[in-house]
DNA sequence: GGCAAAATAT
DNA sequence: CATATTTTGC
């Protein structure tokens, strides 16, 4: 059985109950296996034979999520075909001896793990571990949509990769102690994945930053928020990481990109880990992804310009992992980007008429700029909504909050307005912002693999961000090109007299617009 | 809680 | 290298 991250999810005491297919022809090491095993709440299913083995596993009726296979010198063919045949169990193996080409043998036919035995309660307790990583992995091959749990929204592939050292202060209902068990084991390294082992990840004075993605939520109902690890490229036990597998999308149970940067992944394990030896670690940095502004900015709207102070809205937004601190910095700049947006007219340089219904016709800007000269383009109005709320709305009592058509930012470098917009965005006629209400899920960070699925589904639909984001970008960087999206170019004269007004009157040969 | 500096990320 | 974002410190 494969499970899932969506399974995982809904695993309430995660990972009790997670059911271990034990194969060990040694029926007293079997048993005392099994035995520790059950102690914490494994569900066990000893055979001593691999046949017996292979047709509980064809078996319908049964399922497992991870089997532990006991191997020698005798039998080591058999278990060989075992591996080979159950591909998809996590299976890890052991022995009594140590025999490098046989362990170098069950690794390479995919053995997620193999352990020496004895294998005392600290290796057994963590054999969850390569279910969970199982189940990201398979969950990215599959993926033909974003998954949309909650998990999804804050969770990102950095998590999955960093997380195994966060889970310092889940003091609430961790079955296993994770944090004092340091896994003994080696999880499954897929593609381009590396382990991470920052050996101090304890976080200073909040309970709530742990996070955790393998053993992903204990409760349902917890959100964790995305953050990012510091990872310690030296700390990396035994992970060789093999980068050329960028876009092997890993899992996107999680999230919408679990795992599959490329980029980030090289960067990451090349990264200077001067930080990782500091004393002083940095707070892993919280991604405020659209949802997760999407709930904050509720969660002010809820309690009203005056009551929005960051321990309310923290409070509002039940999102575990996050604190006060972050709130508060968001808020911050939230409150920096309305000064800034808000004081301006409104209504000279961003008419809300164009494309305005009245349900979405905001007094400020709208999230990209608009071509004042052409409406002809293919950006579908929701792209239009201003990414803040608008301050009638922001003061609004709770009662009267109508929660608007919101767009979700897409990635935090453009969910705020466009500063100049009028520069950009009128001389070149096209957005400068990337709209996206329609897949909120999708991070700028994402993988290849959710931004080819990304693409392909916006083009049914709406375009995506990053689709537009890469249209807008080379759109700017070569305007020479036909504009995409059947914008068209403004006239000379009105972008002539748009550069006079920003006190550009001479205009340099060369950049007219053919070359 | 809020502001600003420092640290990072892009 | 500069800017933007987020964490830290006060």
């Amino acid at each position: 059985m494969v499970c899932t991250a969506n399974d995982l999810l809904g695993w309430k005491d995660f990972p009790k109950g997670l059911r271990v297919l034990l194969l060990d022809e040694d029926i007293n090491s079997a048993t005392e296996i099994s035995s520790k095993l059950e102690e914490m709440d494994y569900v066990v299913s000893m055979f001593h034979c691999e046949n017996e083995a292979l047709s509980a596993i064809s078996d319908e009726k049964q399922s497992f999520h991870v089997a532990i296979v006991e191997v020698r010198e005798h039998n080591k063919e058999g278990r060989f075909k075992f591996l080979e045949n159950t591909k998809d169990l996590p299976t890890i193996m052991t022995s009594e001896v140590k025999c490098i080409s046989i362990m170098m043998k069950c690794i390479a036919l995919g053995a997620v793990e193999f352990l020496e035995k004895p294998l005392s309660e600290d290796k057994l307790r963590n054999i969850w571990q390569h279910v969970a990583h199982k189940a990201f992995n398979a969950g990215a091959k599959e993926q033909t949509e974003p998954l949309k749990s909650d998990l999804d929204i804050y969770l990102k592939k950095e998590d999955i990769e960093e997380e195994f050292c966060q889970n310092q202060e889940h003091n609430d209902e961790v079955p296993v102690e994770m944090d004092k068990y340091p896994a003994p084991s080696t999880p499954q390294l897929k593609q381009g994945m590396r382990l991470v082992d920052n050996g101090d990840c304890h976080d200073q004075d909040q309970t709530n930053v742990s996070i955790e993605k393998e053993c992903v939520d204990h409760d349902g109902e917890s959100k964790f928020v995305e953050t990012t690890c510091v990872v310690d490229a030296t700390a990396t036990p035994f992970v060789t990481v093999t980068d050329t597998s960028l876009e092997e999308g890993i899992v996107k149970p999680l999230s919408n990109e679990c795992c599959t940067d490329g980029k980030k992944q090289s960067e990451a394990s090349e990264r200077p880990n001067s930080r990782a030896t500091k004393s002083s670690r940095r707070k892993i940095k919280v991604d405020w992804t659209s949802e997760l502004h999407k709930k904050f900015v509720q969660a002010v709207e809820q309690l009203g310009a005056d009551q929005a102070i960051p321990s309310r809205i923290l409070e509002l937004m039940n999102v575990e992992g996050l604190t006060r601190h972050n709130v508060a910095s968001h808020l911050q700049k939230y409150r920096l980007q309305r000064r800034h947006i808000l004081p301006k007219d409104g209504g000279r340089k961003w008419p809300q008429t164009r494309h305005s219904t009245p349900r979405n016709s905001y007094p400020q800007k709208p999230i990209m700029a608009y071509p004042p000269y052409h409406s002809n383009h293919a950006l579908p109005h929701a792209q239009v909504y201003p990414a803040w709320p608008p301050p009638h709305n922001y003061a609004m009592p709770p009662q009267m909050w109508v929660p608007p058509y919101y767009p979700a930012w897409q990635s935090s470098e453009n969910w705020m307005w466009n500063p100049y917009p009028g520069l950009q965005a009128e001389a070149w006629g096209c957005p400068t912002v990337s709209p996206q209400a329609s897949f909120p899920q999708f991070q700028s960070r994402g993988s290849m693999q959710s931004r080819q699925t990304m693409e392909k589904n916006s083009f049914e639909n709406y375009p995506g961000d990053e689709v537009i984001d890469k249209v807008v970008k080379e759109a700017i960087n070569k305007p020479w090109l036909p504009l995409p999206l059947g914008l068209k170019p403004p006239s000379t004269e009105s972008v002539i007299s748009e550069l006079s007004k920003q006190g550009i009157s001479t205009v340099p040969p060369g950049i007219n617009g053919s070359r």
